[in-house]
DNA sequence: TTATTGTTTGACCAACTGGTCAAGATCACG
DNA sequence: CGTGATCTTGACCAGTTGGTCAAACAATAA
């Protein structure tokens, strides 16, 4: 029978059982492993399915395929990514406002890196699966807000910059130790990467941001 | 007979025919396509092949295997790849040093995007064909220019910077033109993202590292 | 207990993948 | 031209991969 029978009505997650519970939370996170360092294509079922402690066909009777198994990591994912950008507020001091938007990013990579290179690897494949999102709600939210950063540069209380490209470049920046971590980690030797990070991003921004000259 | 018989004394990589020149070449362009999107794993000879307009056994003349292939790519590339941090002049004015090596590292962003994803995607797959050369020659040489980037500062015509994370930070945010491409330009629209870039980043690293306050 | 529903698995399959090989086609050069 | 070297390919192979299925096993409610 099946077991998640994708509740027509209700769009709650109703997870019957305890053992379905535990075994799609098993699922998940060994498949956000394997998919987050190999990417879609060269992830592989046996993988996932040796890293959550079960069988390949049992895997296939709590998801229906590989797919789906993705597709239900990036869903779940996408609203945690943009929550930090959702929380920029209008009404906020604006340097403030960014600063703390940047600084939830870089905790993001911190403390969610596979959930990042997840989504680098989606990207950098050209994003098959998400093409939609980017160009719907991501572009969406972003041009929201940066239409407030616009508004605070023209009343004065930020340093003129291009919105969408400050955007991304807080996205680049903290991004960048989750995603090639290896690579920063190889040339830092035995340093660790995030406070140091930290303040040379609060140094960065502040110095970018200030109003005035 | 085998037709590139790893020359033992030299190391110029002679290539016998113009038959081969051209064959390994279309093969090399092809895998740069095809590796650069699907990252090594996820790549097949089939796609290789078929986009170097040659049958899979052929592909195998030229090359021992895909490991071979991916292998020559990732050498070749490595060293243009650090060429612009090389060309860091200690002996140059600061600032126009570093925004030289910043707007070098764009143009190679906007124009070889298929090399700057290669990269990406082996450092997020842990970088396991390259973890010699990060630990080795990537950190000598970035440790070296961070030395520089010290004594600049130190001597009062830069303004205070961590050196490493201000490397990192060109490499974040001018890779990310080429590595994120689809989600730039998803909240981009139809813009151009490369003139809005270079504009930003001169503002960018212009007000991080003009000296005094 | 028993009937029902929920869970797990070994055996299996077709498609794909990297790679081999021997035979044939083509080229360069005396 | 002829001959040896270079180039190309169809057929093939073993290992991997996503996915199926029927049968066995476990939990649970009546």
């Amino acid at each position: 029978m099946d077991p998640l029978p994708e509740d027509g009505e209700s769009s709650r997650p109703r997870r019957r059982t305890r053992i379905q519970q535990r075994n799609v939370e098993a699922i998940l996170d060994a498949a956000l492993d394997v998919f987050s360092q190999a990417g879609f294509r060269a992830a592989t079922l046996d993988a996932i399915a040796e890293r959550a402690g079960l069988s390949k066909p049992n895997l296939l009777y709590y998801f229906d395929s590989k797919e789906a198994i993705h597709a239900e990591l990036l869903d779940g994912l996408l609203d945690i990514w943009l929550d930090p950008l959702r929380a920029l507020d209008a009404d906020g001091d604006p340097q403030a406002q960014l600063m703390g938007y940047m600084r939830r990013k870089l905790d993001m990579s911190r403390e969610m890196p596979r959930e990042s290179r997840l989504f680098a690897n989606e990207i950098l494949q050209g994003g098959p699966r998400i093409t939609d999102t980017l160009g719907g709600t991501l572009k969406a939210l972003v041009d929201e807000k940066a239409a407030i950063i616009r508004g605070w540069t023209e009343a004065g209380r930020l340093a003129p910059v291009d919105p969408h490209h400050l955007i991304f470049s807080i996205w680049a920046l903290t991004q960048h130790y989750a995603d090639f971590e290896v690579q920063v980690r190889a040339v830092l030797g035995a340093r660790d990467p995030f406070p140091e990070a930290e303040t040379f991003l609060d140094t960065l921004y502040g110095r970018l941001l200030a109003p005035q000259g």
